[in-house]
DNA sequence: TCTAATACTTGGAGCGCTCCAATCATGACG
DNA sequence: CGTCATGATTGGAGCGCTCCAAGTATTAGA
């Protein structure tokens, strides 16, 4: 009943364990003959190659780990998606850690892969202090994906944020709005260059002074209870952009609360395209983040580092682009105050 | 560079190596005064314990393998949740793999896990066969989560489906609808009962002529394309069930799009509770599984097995309960046809 | 002071596999 | 037919740790 080894494959097929160590791995140079015996004796055993002993005599476990921030997030699974693919396509297996939405989730979860000797790890959505990740990155290649952290220990990928911000806000700005609102996302990942983004379009439309910014927290009730604030002020805003969809849906529901339509009384941006966004009931306008192409470019910098032999820290950044939905429209015509 | 081992711990701390395997495990009978000497040492040297070379001569690796079979879904995560929590106080580590969505990544996640000889592993959302299960069984522990499938050989952990869609027939009745239509899920896990507990809540309350099943997949594509079909009808349904909230947040969609207000016009329920239920913007009246009871209970069926040395299988049901919100309500006064 | 019991420590044989150096087979070639 | 080059196999020394069996302090009791 116990795990059937190598030696037990090699005695049954009548060769050495190394022949069979040499079939398990593809190895080139075996004879035809003999690699059917093995894989024939392998096969009445139900041998499965033990992937702990492998690695420790080979010191490479051919596996990445990846930390995701937080479980819940489908963001961060379409970030996996094409990282997978391409560590697939690679030849390594891929293992996924839950942060659990804390530091200390995430710090478990590196040490663990560390302890694994895992390749190479990398980190989404993370939220650990830039010396906690170089004192991971000592250990092994590691990226940081959706967060911008200037290192030169560790690599990065990144969508350019402030960019983003700067479409959504000249797509309304297109629209014929001014009383433009932003309820940001505190200090998660990539909210900090969302708001200065926003702020700097603003002010760059000469608009600066109706630049109006309300904390939100990335979370459905965080932008819910920011829009409310935000509706509550008179002349009220005529277009809210939300630093991620999950806000946004938060700003549609206080407009439903307040009995406004959109976007025909008000105008939503979202960011980052996720599902939720794309739902014909939700229907927002967004800033698409190429998620897949996030996840691919991680892994390419990581064999960089790995099978590449390169040390020097890469800091990768991608452009998103606006995805216009039916959530904003024309500003409404201006009647009351101003 | 290399990583430091246990050997140099221990030259170290001119100690012997079974010495500070001992302080590493934490094991009692060290004396206080070595027992700080060595960790003095491996944190000078920056020990970190080879995970590998522990597992591979203890021959256990207190690591759970979680397989998601499809890691966008966050219903998933919540599991995952309940179930680390289980695992962190018992002291096991928790692994994902991510089944892609298909078969074929199930297979291979499981396989990665098998080779890793991790102690037990969870399936969520599993979809691959019964007899691959099986095959899995044989060589660990295996608690398969959401998805009933009698055998001998592994524990299940279930909601009672048919119960919960009764219960949505059941609110849908008492709040007068009589033409309640079913969007279903088609081959997805829990599909089928759902159905069978749409069909025969139907017919109990004398309403089975009334029954009208569209086939859905589970998707927000599908349960719109559903139920604009099933809005196409004359007289159409007053009431709409749907298999999970995804596909209810597409009926809900098809709604707007008809011009149908909820629930005014049209009482949707969903199935899941999960987030998207939750925002005020969708507010669906929906029935909740107890998912992180689910995760937990799944972590200690595999405990009763790895360290309680129970073989027989366990088949646990879990009852679901229904979460009343604003997108069902009385039925609509009749006018028209019939 | 001596002995027995208890509390700590340690040597070293594995765990199952990889990988290098060495050996054996084969076939081409002069 | 001997010589080489090339390809196929194998023996065995680790990889870093755990886990006895066995040994050495220490302490309590006689």
């Amino acid at each position: 009943m116990a795990h059937p080894t190598m030696q037990q494959v090699a005695e049954r097929a009548g060769v050495s364990t190394a022949l069979v160590s040499l079939v398990m791995r593809g190895a080139p140079n075996v004879s035809d003959h003999r690699r059917a015996r093995v894989l024939k004796a392998a096969d009445e055993l139900g041998y499965r190659p033990n992937v702990l002993a492998r690695n420790l005599a080979s010191r490479r476990t051919r596996t990445i780990g990846v930390v995701l921030n937080d479980l819940h997030n489908p963001f961060f699974a379409e970030i996996v998606d094409g990282l997978q693919r391409a560590a697939d396509a690679d030849g390594y297996r891929v293992l996924i850690g839950n942060g659990k939405h804390s530091k200390a989730g995430e710090r478990e979860s590196v040490e663990t892969f560390l302890q694994l000797r895992v390749d190479g790890i990398v980190m989404a959505g993370a939220t650990i202090s830039v010396s906690a990740m170089e004192e991971a990155a000592a250990s092994t290649a590691l990226v940081i994906v959706g967060r911008t952290a200037r290192s030169t220990k560790f690599d990065t990928v990144n969508t350019d944020d402030v960019h983003g911000a700067r479409l959504a806000v000249d797509h309304l700005v297109g629209l014929g709005h001014e009383r433009i609102a932003h309820v940001d996302g505190g200090s998660g990942a990539g909210a900090a260059a969302r708001r200065k983004g926003y702020a700097q379009t603003m002010s760059g439309h000469g608009l600066g002074e109706q630049a109006m910014i309300s904390a939100g927290d990335f979370s459905e009730a965080g932008g819910s209870a920011a829009a409310g604030e935000l509706l509550a002020v008179a002349p009220r805003p005529t277009a809210i952009f939300a630093a991620n969809d999950l806000s946004a849906v938060g700003v549609l529901g206080a407009a439903d609360h307040a009995g406004l339509r959109v976007p025909d009384d008000l105008s939503i941006v979202g960011y980052d395209n996720t599902a939720l966004a794309e739902m014909h009931h939700t229907s927002l306008t967004t800033i698409n983040q190429p998620r897949e192409d996030l996840g691919r470019i991680a892994l390419e910098l990581l064999l960089q580092r790995l099978e590449g032999g390169r040390t020097a820290a890469v800091h990768h950044v991608v452009a998103p682009t606006l995805v216009e939905r039916t959530s904003s429209g024309p500003r409404p015509p201006t009647k009351g105050t101003r």
